[in-house]
DNA sequence: CTTTTTCTGTTGCAAAAGCAACAAATTATT
DNA sequence: AATAATTTGTTGCTTTTGCAACAGAAAAAG
């Protein structure tokens, strides 16, 4: 999302490079990764989308972040503490670049272009993480409901510079992504319709304010 | 927090080394900087405390993130988007280091051991910053009051490795960092009083569970 | 193409959280 | 040491959110 070099280049590099590197396809709800052990995993998803979900002893479900094209994810960024499951799950078919990350810091004896170029890279990748991380607690930190989704109706429209988008996944999961009740957030959205700030044919969303 | 190489050592080395790093002093209630253009900025708490704090339309104000010693933040590592006033406020007297994000990654022509010793540690420390926002997501994310306050005491028991400690902000303060109204924080506070979750003295906890 | 499963939309009721307001306590300022 | 400012603790009332449950629509599976 917030990358600066050409990923797709680079990961197509790959294929004839590097032996520390394995690249796995997935499909459709498969779990693609668990947090649990510091094995210090680091993944790049070449195509598909994926979530990385929590199961609370509530029986909450929460989805921590939302992986499309190229983003990153694993073990290294997390602080695994508590007793919670974190999983990563492939919502649609999925490809996926396993690293560790001790490789990636300790440049591969190999020398290969692949880890190289990682490696040179690495800052901004990560500093993209950051950035949608600290778009994900803006989200979060909003008092309402209403203002959760605005806020996330917003984020998804200035991505796609258009006042009219698809959702990137269900109402179900929206809202496990903003941490609220299915229910409440359906009421909510009704209310937003009619007050006029919205309209939604299907699963398409249109914003009708400013 | 989750700085591996010796900032201490490194921090003290600037002193007589670059000129394109400035060091500034502020204190209690000076804004360090605010997050508005994009200049770049990374910046490094040497000592002290600072938070970053934002104040929306409705005339909430949240504490996004709370600053300590040799925490990283910056404009770098926001994508400022909406209408939000973002500013880094200091707690209390605080030292800071400002550097520009592309002097780091371009490095210093002059090629001095500060700048170099940043940039080889510069993956790991923004990872440490990773950690903290999945950290602070893993809280924001809880679904209750309760859940919210006994996550925040555990993530403080469990880095002080100790069942007592102080509050390293006030409950007003405490209530904007997890985003919740004070009064009703004020109130499931004695609720878990009540319920034998935790004690109080007069700002330290001591929690009573497991 | 039919059946099963998941997702959407809705509602009444209960519980939780927010708001406003104030006094007492604590901390800063002069 | 006296005064001002901020923080803590509390409460009654209102609003928002969560919970449970269900029917219809849509999507996936066989």
């Amino acid at each position: 999302m917030a990358i600066n070099f050409d990923v797709a280049e680079f990961a197509s590099s790959f294929e004839h490079s590097c032996k520390k590197v394995q690249k796995k396809v997935f499909s459709k709800n498969e779990i693609i990764t668990t947090y649990i052990e510091k094995r210090n995993q680091f993944c790049i998803l070449l195509s598909g989308n994926a979530d990385l979900v929590r199961y609370d002893l509530n029986g909450n479900r929460t989805i921590v972040e939302h992986f499309s094209k190229y983003d990153v994810f694993g073990e290294v960024f997390y602080n695994i503490t508590t007793n919670n499951e974190l999983l990563v799950e492939a919502r649609k078919k999925s490809e996926v670049l396993f690293y560790s990350y001790d490789d990636i810091r300790q440049k591969c004896r190999s020398n290969c272009k692949f880890h190289q170029i990682l490696s040179e890279n690495l800052p901004e990748l990560i500093l993209g993480k950051v950035m949608d991380l600290n778009m994900r607690i803006e989200l979060l930190t909003k008092r309402s409901i209403r203002d959760k989704l605005l806020g996330f109706f917003n984020l998804i429209s200035t991505r796609n510079l258009s006042k009219s988008f698809t959702l990137p996944f269900s109402l179900t999961d929206l809202a496990d992504y903003l941490s609220i009740d299915r229910s409440a957030m359906m009421r909510e959205l009704k209310l937003l319709k009619e007050d006029g700030f919205v309209e939604k044919v299907g699963n398409r969303i249109i914003l009708l304010y400013k």
